[in-house]
DNA sequence: CACGACTCCTGCTGGC
DNA sequence: TGCCAGCAGGAGTCGT
């Protein structure tokens, strides 16, 4: 479900009902998500304050003094702000309990996940699943030069490039295709044949696309919604992701549907080259 | 290292 | 209406 888009709605949603508070308690209704959730996770942060609340990739970081609990929400994970009260549903796998709310997790497809990081062993940066991430999107890093750069060597197609977070994380399969229209370049291209005035329009268009996105609280496909509800309605200003066989809104050509590496891309083959 | 296939899991949809 | 194959917004792991 979520792409950084949502992510970020995510982490806004939350992170006013967790700034500077204390954790009560946790529930845990399962073993674990896609992995087993860390050991004697209530004695690591009980009665412990919440710092801060921060966002790596698709990765949201609650920080505290002594470590950083690591939320992923996989591939169907949702964050509800919900009354302590709020009765438990099918797939609530993870409460943290508050003094007057609760923030659950609720992830069907359990291929999210919620790890600790010990303060201890350094930043949640220095992470295993957060090291070798590529830059943030929507950060100073990120242009057109670096994706030229660390493209010379790649001879995947740029839509897998994109998807891999090696060299710019957050852009998933939905804004991957997005913004290589926007950006006019065929997903099939191969990463080390694009040029840099190329990559510079594309970097722009991710740039602009996933800001957009969260402006407008991300995209509502099947059941996304923020911390406190609402939905999305980024859904609404797509040009190609799930259009397939609809006019493209630019030229009225067809949108095609590919199949790479397992997942799907949409595009224009009359407006992307 | 780069690359591609496979995997985890539940729920929904579309075709018969 | 029922059944079931196929697909869904992610990404770690393994073999080459």
């Amino acid at each position: 479900m979520p792409e950084l888009p949502e992510v970020e709605v995510t982490r806004r949603g939350v992170a006013p009902y967790l700034d500077g508070k204390v954790v009560v308690g946790v529930a845990l209704r399962a073993e674990g998500l896609r992995w087993p959730f860390p050991a004697d996770l209530a004695g690591k942060i009980t009665g412990r304050t919440i710092r801060a609340v921060k966002r790596r990739g698709k990765y949201l970081l609650l920080e505290f003094d002594h470590g950083t609990l690591i939320v992923h929400l996989g591939m169907s994970g949702h964050l509800q702000i919900l009354p302590l009260s709020a009765p438990v549903k099918k797939h609530d796998h993870f409460d943290l309990v508050l003094e007057d709310k609760l923030m659950r997790l609720n992830d069907p497809r359990r291929f999210g996940a919620v790890l600790w990081h010990e303060r201890g062993k350094g930043a949640a940066e220095s992470h295993v699943l957060l090291s070798s991430l590529g830059v943030e999107p929507l950060g100073t890093e990120f242009s057109g030069k670096l994706l030229y750069r660390n493209t010379r060597n790649r001879k995947s197609a740029i839509k897998q490039v994109l998807l891999s977070g090696r060299i710019v994380v957050g852009v998933g399969n939905i804004y991957a295709s997005e913004s290589l229209f926007q950006a006019g370049i065929n997903p099939e291209t191969p990463a080390n044949r694009i040029g840099l005035a190329r990559y510079e329009r594309l970097a722009q268009a991710i740039r602009s696309i996933l800001t957009t996105a969260i402006e407008q609280g991300g995209s509502t496909l099947r059941d996304f919604s923020d911390p406190d509800g609402r939905p999305g309605y980024f859904q609404n200003s797509r040009f190609v992701y799930d259009r397939a066989g609809q006019p493209c809104l630019i030229c009225g050509n067809t949108i095609s549907q590919i199949r790479q590496g397992q997942r799907s891309t949409f595009f224009c083959a009359n407006c992307q080259k």
